[in-house]
DNA sequence: AAGTACTTGCAACTCTTTTGCAGTCCGGGT
DNA sequence: ACCCGGACTGCAAAAGAGTTGCAAGTACTT
């Protein structure tokens, strides 16, 4: 099976390869994004970091998560006005944010095909489904 | 016909019926959003009305946006990590934002129905079309 | 073991939006 | 037409989220 220290050092093998550093700090960040899988902000993270190794500053974690956007490890999502959230790429999906509790549900990626499509067909446009929540009313909240 | 002067009347008595007044500033802000029935930021908007009407604050514009939207008669839309833009809420459409160039382009709201559906059948989710842009590569920036 | 370039901590800053407060002005009542 | 209360505004200041510059620290290569 695949330990967290499996996906940890996987990805720091990645980051090696371009050039990257495997340092103390992205071993505990990368360890908190699969410690709880669900969407978190960077606040949350750095907590979690935090809880370990006090001394990593926030902007550590910013740049970080930043490095591991571009390389394709965490999907980073935004909610309507408020801070953004970051989870592992891992598994593809969708999310609905409730407008007015701020519950995040997920949805999965196939729900997106048809907009998919039709974004295509009119305007050439790849949509990215991970990287955005879509904002409405949650069940309790009607 | 439907004048613009029309649409600002109709407005702001609505405005007046809610216990509001009428005042120089939310005339030129409607005007704004009339005139260029674009997605224009806050600030879009205060160039705007200021061209006009030097004197009224930024803080204005983000007040009477915020009552209109709860009105309805404005949507704000959240780009991934921008500011929000406003247009009026007539026309009810979704939006795609390329991540990369930053172009924006309308999508019909019929274009999520599965969507909606999926969200609905899952979750109980009521998901808000018009509140948010879907982001992506747009044609030119693929 | 040493050098180099990648990383980090820190502080200061940017951008967007919100809030507190005191003065201004709209419009219903007289 | 005039007055008054409450709605609205301008200004300054702050808050929230994220970014940047720089010097010091450290992982990796040789």
């Amino acid at each position: 099976m695949t330990t967290p220290t499996d996906i940890i050092e996987v990805v720091l093998a990645r980051i090696r390869q371009r050039g990257g550093r495997a340092t103390p700090a992205r071993r505990l960040l990368l360890g908190a994004l699969i410690d709880s899988a669900r969407h978190q902000t960077a606040e949350d993270l750095a907590e979690a970091v935090q809880a370990r190794a006090p001394e990593v500053h926030l902007t550590t974690i910013y740049r970080n998560l930043d490095d591991l956007e571009q390389m394709g490890v965490v999907d980073r999502t935004y909610v309507s006005h408020g801070p953004a959230t970051y989870h592992l790429a891992s598994t593809s999906h969708g999310h609905l944010a409730c407008e007015h509790c701020g519950a995040i549900a997920d949805i999965p990626a196939e729900a997106f095909l048809s907009l998919a499509e039709t974004a295509m067909a009119l305007h050439g446009f790849a949509i990215s489904p991970g990287h955005f929540a879509v904002p409405g009313r949650c069940a309790n909240c009607q």
